[in-house]
DNA sequence: TCTGACTACTCACATTCTTGAGTATCATGC
DNA sequence: GCATGATACTCAAGAATGTGAGTAGTCAGA
């Protein structure tokens, strides 16, 4: 009952379709969870027929129809108690750490190379939230807006996934650079 | 086919019993991977079967019989290939950032306290990780460690669990001090 | 005109993870 | 002398997640 509750802050912002929030869910709110499309669309009906999301169709000319779905005064009332309860502790999982814990046994090579193509991808998702939360906040600078501004709790989260990018940039930078340089020289590959 | 690598990563340092490995997963290990006690019986009594790891029975007099587990070498080929295969992307997922993104229409007050809490936590597994990491280097500083040490996997990811506490507290103390500025000074609970 | 990418969604299966309960012995402290 | 907690592990059931394949129309560019 996890995903649930994710679906409904993501569908805080206005009606989606489960299309969109596939969409949503791969750039935003990946900073607090993540899912794949089918899901998305699994759990919009089972939140459809307990009430806690309405939806309604709307038909297109060029494409396909759509779905478009908005949290229910239920939905709203379970998001509540949501945030009212204990929340679980939460976990890294990664299988680059995983091989970084054991690289003093295999070959370092090719995890330098994850270790790189996932520093750069970090630095890619950066740019990204460096954006998003430039728009989010709009003209105001950050202070003035966590003050004033309306809704934060995306700004917030979206702070977080920046922090979280840029430590897993630079550790994998460090971790990369640490392991070139315990390579004898004449090993490449 | 996840759990299996951290069960085989973790146990490079050394026989484990599953006992002793669940302990594992509640410190260290869990900089990488996260598992319940069953899990890791179950993942073990796999990886026995399929010749990945072996373990022998230790007879105790004071205490229940145990079981300890070694990596065999079809477990290093298997550490070698996971090693060199591409990684999985990383994600987080967790309740608290579904509960802050959710913030503006639900009571802030219950999620200002499990801030607070996740922060001390955070900060609680910092002291650890710190010390974890002043006593795996030994007397070396750690540029000569990471340089010349002989065991540096597990050192390079509790740097990372270092980091990412440091931030996971940084960000719940911040996000607690905006939340709680913003409630009006008379709403308590 | 064909190819590939985008919109929009569905079905089925497999794996993984979580939850809760249970067994049995020994050591420690009140 | 009795409760608590540590050691050491097992079983079962179910929820959550991941994987792979498939449908079907539209649009832009080579």
């Amino acid at each position: 009952m996890a995903l649930r509750h994710a679906v409904l802050a993501a569908l805080l912002d206005g009606e989606y379709s489960g299309y969109q929030l596939a969409k949503a869910f791969d750039v935003g709110v990946a900073n607090f969870w993540h899912a794949m499309p089918q899901q998305l669309y699994a759990e919009l009906a089972k939140l459809e027929r307990e009430g806690l999301v309405t939806g309604r169709q709307v038909v297109q000319e060029t494409r396909p129809n759509k779905r478009l779905f908005r949290v229910s005064e239920a939905g709203f009332a379970e998001l509540e108690q949501f945030a009212a309860a204990a929340a679980k502790p939460s976990f890294i999982r990664d299988d680059l750490l995983v091989k970084v814990q054991a690289v003093d046994r295999t070959d370092a090579g090719p995890v330098i190379e994850q270790l790189e193509e996932r520093a750069s991808a970090a630095g890619a998702r950066i740019a990204l939230f460096t954006d998003l939360l430039r728009r989010m906040r709009g003209d105001m600078d950050e202070e003035e807006f966590l003050r004033g501004g309306e809704r934060i709790g995306p700004y917030l989260t979206c702070l977080r996934g920046l922090a979280f990018e840029e430590g897993h940039r630079d550790w994998c930078r460090h971790v990369a650079d640490v392991l070139r340089e315990r390579r004898p020289a004449g090993v490449r590959r």
